[in-house]
RNA sequence: GGGCGGGUAGCUCAGUUGGGAGAGCGCCACGUUUACACCGUGGAUGUCACAGGUUCAAGUCCUGUUCCGCCUACCA
């Protein structure tokens, strides 16, 4: 065999990029649009192209790779569908600022040439976060790689709008939505942010315009005033029975409006009665539809206030406010003014203050979409994982009020949607019309907003994979399998895909929704900028490893739990990579007198400890597939992560080095090599999901040539692995060892001191057990004599004693003999015992306990109860003696 | 206002048919044994938020209280 050497320390920096330039070079990544394998697909949630890696990226990715890989290696024809969202405003407010650098507008350069100044951009700085999660080790099919604005998804998108607008689910309207005044454009509902902030809550007189008095408002926008155009009261409150249908006088205006009665007027809050702004505020501006009421629109799209605000123009709202209250104060009709915390919502993007404003915009009408996407996850057709975010999902579906889909930027689908400045009609078509085809004229101009982003991202299960053509891609992925995403974008993205996927496709976009938890720091705040608390991904692998910090990516996802990033435990999972390939080293190092194929499968050539650690792989592997399978990725690795390093090599390894360096003849060396190596083999298939770097490079330097591990297949459970027999055996064996281990432990003893034991054994079944296991107990337990005895009736002198089941286990301590120090010890032993006996005993002291409780249940307290009291007395018995002893 | 999640060892958290309170890190002791000190062996630590209830048996099920986090909502 090749002499292939293993470094002491595993050093991930070369190795990961070797390794990951081998996956793509033989195309280990690409999926098949027609096979006869079964078909597995996720698509990506695509990143923002301004998007560079944070931690969120990199869990949500990372989960997605373990799963994708895991399938991989299952056998499925696995697509992981790659690609980038065009991110509409993020994008045009970054080439926006780097425009602002040259001292020009997107309005100086014109919306062409604005739109390949951004495409320019794009070409320049977009792929990054694709670059990046190559770091990441992600095996996307990146042949696929596809972008919201490519020519593919637009055509999609156009396809998609003019159905919805033929079956009247898309409608233009004049309605109030959500303003930024600083991104200029209308937003939906979901991209406001609220806050609780504090403000002010500013008592106004509105006099009557006939008589004495009148009525006192209370309002967080005093500046808003300015655009109202009635007063309302509850129809129920005493308080203001006969001033419905009066007229009021709204003060700096000078002007009369009405007032009236409407069910939405709380009693309760502030005096009962409200002013109305129908241009300024959604639930006035529905209040005025109900009842008639005018409409002034008081400010501009900067949230300036514009010629209907009279000696207030040229304004902005805040400066405005101040001068408002200022007036209202001098004109003696400010009566009270106190401080209010409320709900402010900001733009998600900018977090500017939303300025609801009334324009013109397009509707989705989603009431009847929803209703379709709540019977498919009621039906389960698409599962949710955790469950509990369906109730989440079925509540806002319920809810669900029309999503305004235009923007007023530049950068994104541009709605197809034509005018014709002959006659007017409005033309909704895919292809650009060249003539009206109700007038035949050819001044046709293009309606200016464009679609929200969310709009694409919708139909991304399906028009990447070529819709709304009939590919092989489509036919063979979609429905795709399971989408992997954070909990945060259930409305944005996940509902939407699941109304447009059932809308357009007939079908759900995907079978499974595994919803994760957002990445935090150690101290459970999220990551942000402004906190400096951010942990860099891309430091993290390059100071631990890509396989370190995948690994503890998914040892921290539990479901329904944030993940709380912190440095020291990516260092924790970095010394677990180190311990693997230390593990290998070894088994690389006892492996070269070693030659396949020369061991037959037959039981007697193997040891117990070998039939032990197959059964107990076997399990791992039964376990492993479960977890996977129902999304517990912190189970999964916790389980891998035990296995490795408790099972295999604190138990395994160090079982097996006397037979491996010849010093146990007892045992089949080829055997153990055999055994050493099928466990290491298939413990790197385990792990190559979760870390596909270091497991490929071990796997290389095993002997036998059976290509990559990724695309290996993956262990299942084998029944014929299965040993109760061994593990039965095998815990008598550790248990002595243990026990021993203890003795030496508790008493301080160096391990250099090798010890003289007895074990008395008190049937022949045990006696074998221990005989076969004798060389073991001697190595691990460090022993220079091992004496097995039958049940002995007189105990030896000087010993320390330990109890392994029905073993006594007597360690000499000739020379070394610290009686205080065995009374202390056995009697803290004792005192544990005597705890646990006396709560067995009263279970089964209780009548009750026997006659209800299963019978499995009685017969285990049963036994414990018989195992207790034989320890007890053992204990105490040695305790006499040593009294003795000492006295 | 409504909803959801959480309060378990010093820290971070597991604990999925109710029947042994666990892991990792940290801590203490011993140790350099031909894979690994990024290591080994052993050890200590808990009114499972609180109060009731169901049950032979509750961290686990039910009710209430409290604290924290998140989502959601038109109360000016």
């Amino acid at each position: 065999m090749e002499k292939k050497e293993l470094n002491k320390g595993y050093d991930p920096h070369e190795i990961e990029s070797k390794w990951y330039q081998y996956f793509l070079g033989h195309g280990f990544f690409k999926a098949e649009d027609k096979s006869k394998k079964e078909a597995f697909s996720i698509v990506i949630p695509p990143p923002n192209v301004t998007g560079m890696l944070h931690m969120g990226h990199a869990l949500n990715n990372v989960l997605q790779d373990i799963i994708i890989r895991y399938k991989r290696m299952q056998g499925y024809n696995a697509l992981w569908m790659p690609g980038m969202d065009h991110a509409g405003i993020a994008t045009q407010n970054v080439v926006e600022k780097e425009l602002a650098g040259e001292g020009i507008t997107r309005h100086d350069l014109g919306r062409e040439r604005f739109i390949e100044r951004v495409w320019q951009w794009k070409e320049k700085y977009g792929g990054i976060i694709l670059t990046q999660l190559r770091k990441l080790g992600c095996s996307c099919d990146w042949d696929r790689e596809r972008f919201t604005m490519d020519e593919g998804l637009s055509r999609a998108v156009r396809e998609v709008f003019v159905r919805l607008y033929n079956d009247n689910l898309i409608y233009q309207g004049n309605y109030i939505v959500n303003w930024c005044p600083r991104c200029h454009t209308a937003i939906s509902d979901l991209e406001v942010e609220y806050t609780e902030e504090n403000g002010g809550l500013w008592y106004i007189k509105y006099p009557f315009a006939e008589g004495e008095g009148g009525v006192i408002v209370a309002t967080t926008r005093p500046e808003t005033m300015l655009g109202d155009t009635a007063v309302a009261v509850n129809p129920h409150d005493e308080r203001y029975k006969d001033v419905i249908g009066r007229e009021v006088i709204l003060p700096l205006v000078n002007k009369k409006i009405p007032i009236i009665a409407d069910d939405y007027v709380s009693v309760e809050f502030g005096t009962g009665a409200v002013k109305i702004t129908p241009s300024c505020d959604p639930n006035d501006f529905e209040m005025a539809q109900r009842h008639d009421i005018d409409m002034v629109i008081i400010m501009d799209g900067n949230a300036v206030i514009n010629e209907n605000g009279g000696v207030y123009q040229g304004q902005d709202r805040d400066m405005c406010r101040k001068n408002v209250v200022n007036d209202l104060k001098k004109g003696g009709y400010l009566i009270e003014e106190k401080p209010y915390t409320h709900n402010v919502g900001r733009c998600y993007r900018c977090k500017t203050i939303i300025e609801p404003a009334v324009s013109k915009q397009w509707f989705v009408k989603v009431k009847p979409l929803a209703k379709t996407a709540i019977s498919a996850v009621v039906k389960g057709k698409t599962k949710i994982f955790p469950s509990m975010w369906e109730g989440t999902y079925f509540d806002w579906m319920n809810n669900i009020r029309d999503w305004c889909i235009s923007r007023q930027i530049w950068w994104g689908h541009r709605i197809p949607v034509w005018y014709c400045s002959d006659c007017g009609k409005v033309i909704v078509a895919t292809e650009d019309p060249k003539e009206c085809p109700a007038c035949s004229g050819s001044s046709l101009r293009q309606e200016e907003d464009v679609l929200d982003t969310w709009f694409s991202s919708a139909l991304w299960p399906f028009s990447t994979l070529g819709w709304p053509d009939k590919t092989d891609a489509l036919k063979t992925f979609y429905p795709t399998s399971l989408l992997v995403t954070g909990f945060d974008i259930l409305f944005f993205w996940v509902a939407r895909m699941m109304m447009m996927g059932l809308y357009v496709m007939k079908d759900v976009p995907f079978k499974e929704v595994y919803l994760h938890a957002l990445v935090r720091d150690e101290k459970g705040d999220k990551m942000s900028k402004s906190k400096g608390n951010i942990i860099d991904p891309l430091d993290m692998i390059d100071k631990y490893g890509a396989d370190a910090f995948r690994f503890t990516l998914a040892a921290f996802t539990a479901q329904g739990r944030d993940v709380k990033m912190s440095e020291d435990r990516i260092q924790g999972y970095r010394f677990f990579v180190n311990k693997i390939w230390n593990a290998a080293r070894f088994c690389f190092m006892n492996l070269e007198d070693y030659h396949e194929g020369e061991l037959s499968p037959d039981a007697e050539n193997y040891s117990v400890c070998d039939r032990w650690i197959k059964d107990r792989l076997n399990h791992t592997v039964a376990d492993l597939t479960r977890f996977l399978n129902e999304y517990r990725f912190n189970d999964a690795a916790a389980r891998i992560y035990y296995f490795i390093w408790h099972e295999f090599c604190d138990w395994y390894l160090e079982l097996i080095k006397p037979v491996l360096y010849g010093k146990n003849s007892s045992h089949s060396k080829l055997g153990a090599q055999h055994t050493m190596l099928m466990v290491l083999k298939s413990s790197m298939k385990l792990l190559s999901p979760f870390m596909p770097f270091v497991t490929e490079e071990i796997w290389h330097k095993l002997p036998g040539d059976e290509g990559s591990l990724m695309i290996s297949p993956f262990p299942s459970e084998d029944d014929s692995l299965k040993d109760e027999e061994a593990v039965k055996r095998m815990g008598v064996i550790m248990d002595v060892i243990t026990r021993i281990r203890n003795i030496r432990g508790e008493m301080n003893i160096p391990p250099s001191k090798k010890l003289k034991v007895l074990l008395s054994v008190p049937d022949d079944e045990l006696i074998s057990i221990v005989i076969t296991g004798k060389d073991y107990i001697i190595d691990l337990a460090k022993l220079r004599e091992l004496s097995v005895k039958g049940e002995i009736k007189e105990e030896p002198k000087g010993v320390a004693t330990g109890i392994a089941g029905a073993i006594k286990v007597y360690v000499f301590l000739e020379g070394m003999i610290d009686i205080a120090g065995e009374i202390a010890r056995l009697e803290k032993e004792m005192s544990k015992l005597t705890k646990n006996l006396a709560m067995v005993s009263k279970k089964l002291a209780n009548q009750e306990f026997r006659e209800k409780a299963s019978e499995k249940v009685v017969e285990k307290e049963k036994l414990k109860s018989k195992e207790l009291q034989e320890k007890s007395v053992i204990l105490e018995r040695a305790l006499s003696r040593l009294h003795i002893l000492e006295g």
